[in-house]
DNA sequence: GTCTGCAAGTTAACAGTGTTAAGTTAGAGT
DNA sequence: ACTCTAACTTAACACTGTTAACTTGCAGAC
């Protein structure tokens, strides 16, 4: 019998080996030697099948990011820490940091927002370490939700640019994604020697 | 007789009203009432089509880009206005913004990449900007292309996550953007009264 | 004026997409 | 043994981009 759990494995592994544009039912499906409309007995659609695969990515990205910040101590090293886990997870799986962002909820009409509310747990974390930051001295900010949204906003950005492949050949991947990463952190940072 | 110019107009009639989702060779030959192949004596295909779209919307944002620059007469206002004005672009014209953006040349084998280096162009822009600060003693980088594709990358992020609808609806949109905006372009500037 | 050639359309078709309706089939429960 | 149901099947619909082959009307050459 087919699992659900059996199709989003092969879903996903269609979606990172093909990407998401070559993702359809048929191919799943025959890839299962299955019908494709056997597949509407697992999941409502198209757009269920892409929910919980985000879901799932979601979850992946969550605890890279939180063990990327346990491993630190002060306030600061552990938003650095956790900015460029966030980036290196878009970087190393951009199928998954595609579906996971790109897919819109305009496009899925059948599915409550409420749903991909859960994709914007990620900032929480964020705003949770600034609001420490914060407390401890270290973070100039007043309004953590606001920050860390705007700190997630510009992260987003520094992956987005590479995975749509609009970098300039020129310029050090390596080198761009350090250089934004100090910038977008650095600037929440109390300068604590007045140049 | 059909012009290359009206099936344009029409097509971009349609990504505005409907987006880029509905946007199909049969729904704009249907609507200009013409067979869809007849499409196909203007252009090679529905990515030609696209790449031309996107071409006359990069040279849109460029026009805004300049005179929201032109107003001003120091480097960090005219960065800053620059900035304003692109935040500014992506969330008037949505739809122009993503195809812009989102479509990638990895996804039309059939157009040479140098086609969609010109959507580059924008950022020339910026790094003509902070190359001038730079050497007026304003701004404090000396590697003015990667500072503005870092710049770049992150008001990017900042329309992104507005456009695919992932800020809170507790934040205000103006707040955000100004926030995001002015510690975009702040983090670039010499500190002239040391704190 | 007829003839040629070309440009700009046409219809028909192919291969692909998501999705639904209706039919089959195997197995558990009574 | 009978029924019910879950899990599949095939057939079909309405879309998508794109190509091949055919028609039509018009400009230029003789």
């Amino acid at each position: 019998m087919l699992l659900r759990e059996t199709i989003l494995e092969k879903s996903r592994e269609i979606l990172i080996k093909e990407g998401f544009g070559q993702l359809s039912m048929r191919k799943i499906a025959s890839s299962l030697n299955v019908s494709a409309t056997a597949l509407y007995g697992h999941f409502k659609g198209k757009d269920d099948l892409l929910v919980a695969l985000i879901e799932e990515s979601v979850e992946m990205l969550l605890s890279e990011l939180t063990h990327a910040a346990e491993r630190e101590t002060d306030a600061i090293s552990r938003l650095k820490q956790a900015a460029l886990a966030y980036v290196q997870f878009g970087l190393e799986h951009p199928q998954e940091y595609e579906i996971m962002f790109v897919v819109r909820s305009e496009e899925m009409p059948r599915y409550p927002k409420e749903k991909f509310r859960k994709v914007r747990t990620a900032y929480t974390m964020l705003a949770e370490t600034i609001k420490e930051g914060h407390l401890t001295g270290l973070i100039e900010e007043p309004k953590p939700e606001l920050a860390a949204y705007s700190i997630w906003a510009q992260l987003h950005g520094v992956v987005s640019v590479i995975l749509n492949q609009r970098l300039d050949v020129k310029i050090s991947r390596e080198e761009f994604v350090e250089h934004s990463v100090d910038h977008i952190i650095d600037g929440f940072v109390v300068r604590r020697q007045p140049v």
